[in-house]
DNA sequence: ACACCCTGTGAAAGTAAGTTTCATCCGTGG
DNA sequence: CCACGGATGAAACTTACTTTCACAGGGTGT
């Protein structure tokens, strides 16, 4: 049939500009041309259309088909995909970005977004990564298993405290947050077998949370302490240690690293115990959700 | 010339993917459809011929052709290749982990933190690829000079709201927060030039959130909204619009990861701000945090 | 030198893909 | 109930892609 002998291009997914400049010798004059031009600058060959590409080789269309055989494509249309696709992938290495570090200061708002970005994703990726699941197992059992929840934190993690609460709540756990200390205790003082009590404090070292899963431990709850660190304080409290992994705990960009640490991690209980029970979960949910629907702005559509 | 608004795609070569899951609700349903597919699968989409594509999406090629310029394209062509260039930039979906998917029935907890983390550092980093760094130093630019900022959040996006206000308040920025909305209709009406209010709400259509910043602007204040759809009713009571770009509005992982993408959102206005007075933001961070110093635990064991 | 390939090439014809137009269908609001 | 406007697909149309074919050179054997 075919009276070069093809040279398939698609089981290196990887190469194909590698693959065309490798056999262009190969080719003939007019098609090298196009070769040429497409190794050149593979996106703006895949920008093009087949008349474009070919006048700008000095040549016809059905050179550039005969091209696109040569190098082991379909057609046209297939050459400006893996074009497209190949010219994407060879681009930007990480450059500049601060990798744990401070933003420096001369530094334009787009690098201060990359450079959180980029610390933040990897906060996430990291607590996922070292968090135990066999541990996070044995806390979604406890907290199934639970006639009561309760979760603590003081300051910015409680905020995390608060919609582990409230996620807990909506898929119909029994679960109380208490921004106060003292009606916190109070009621960890009611807690008892069976029950579970969360502590969340990204230093490991505030003395209400800590005082808080004591009390709770006292009375025979389960305790759970949420920290960054797995050696703080209120680890020495608690039956399970979950950990983040936020690096920084520098002011400026480690505040909010640790928070979406946390979340993650709450994040993954929560889908955890909701898994449990999948269908009374999904139930709760979608009740949830539709309760909320009539505060919604009508067709949610276009201009509303 | 268009009958829609067309939201050019353009100038963010990080996220067609993100930019289509945004517009999805403001689309109609057979473009839905399509964008379905697309999103779905980008890399099989840009190997599809536009006969190809409609069929699968059950709707004619006008509808396809509609839609890419719906989201800001030339045309089908253009479309494709971004499609490949996009596909073939990510990381692929590492084996099992359903990407923007939902969790599998029988997943056991290692499986279920994979893919969560996977989701959420996704959610982040893609919010971040799409921010309009002009408009963050715009709405940076308006809270630095602003004498008041309010900030407003119903149900999960109040935990945000929440947070946002305290990190201004922490720098010395005069920033409140209302949970309740007559509270926070109150307040608005008596903001005025120079003030900004937030408004921050996934979905962009929550109408506590809107008639809020319809009245804050109203009063002339600067208002901004943080919505994962650019074409909400929430933007058109918005001057400037920020958006995330949490892909999935699934209950189970979806709602963490929106969380997630509106924080990074709001650490990165926070470290905007924060940057603009380097050495008044610092000094307040240390005495805030000096503050609650008294609250660790003492000389702690390991770290304190 | 001449006839004969054989290869490379582009013009033109042919086919398929993409785009526009337009009539129809629906739901909405008067 | 009708007018209106948006959504939609059928069909007309345009552009892009592919194939066919004829022809120009440049060897090669007689």
């Amino acid at each position: 049939m075919a009276k070069k002998p093809k040279i398939s291009a698609s089981q290196e997914p990887g190469g194909l500009i590698v693959h065309i400049s490798g056999l262009l010798p190969s080719l003939s004059p007019a098609e090298q041309r196009v070769a040429r031009l497409v190794v050149a600058d593979p996106a703006d060959a895949a920008r093009r259309t087949i008349t474009d590409l070919a006048t700008a080789a000095e040549t016809s269309e059905a050179t550039v088909i005969r091209f696109c055989r040569s190098v082991g494509m379909d057609g046209y249309p297939q050459l400006r995909i893996r074009l497209a696709a190949e010219a994407a992938r060879r681009v930007e290495p990480p450059d500049a970005r601060v990798v744990g570090g401070d933003i420096p200061p001369g530094a334009d708002l787009a690098q201060i977004i990359a450079t959180i970005a980029f610390n933040d994703a990897r906060a996430v990726e990291e607590t996922a990564e070292q968090l135990d699941p066999a541990v996070c197992e044995q806390v979604v059992e406890a907290i199934v298993g639970a006639s009561r929840i309760e979760v603590y934190g003081a300051g910015a993690s409680g905020f995390v405290a608060s919609d582990f609460q409230q996620k807990l709540h909506r898929i119909g756990r029994t679960a109380f947050y208490f921004p106060d200390v003292h009606t916190a205790l109070t009621s960890a003082a009611l807690l008892g077998r069976g029950d579970v009590a969360v502590g969340i404090s990204h230093t490991g070292a505030t003395a209400d949370a800590i005082e808080v899963l004591e009390q709770a431990r006292a009375r025979g709850a389960a305790t759970v302490a949420l920290t960054n660190f797995p050696r703080s304080p209120i680890t020495e409290v608690a039956d399970f240690v979950l950990t983040t992994a936020a690096r920084e705990t520098t002011y400026r960009s480690g505040a909010m690293a640790s928070r979406l640490a946390q979340l993650t991690v709450i994040d993954c209980l929560f889908v955890g115990v909701a898994a449990r029970n999948r269908m009374r979960a999904r139930k709760a949910l979608e009740v949830t959700a539709e309760a909320v629907q009539t505060h919604r702005v009508g067709p949610g559509r276009r201009r509303a």
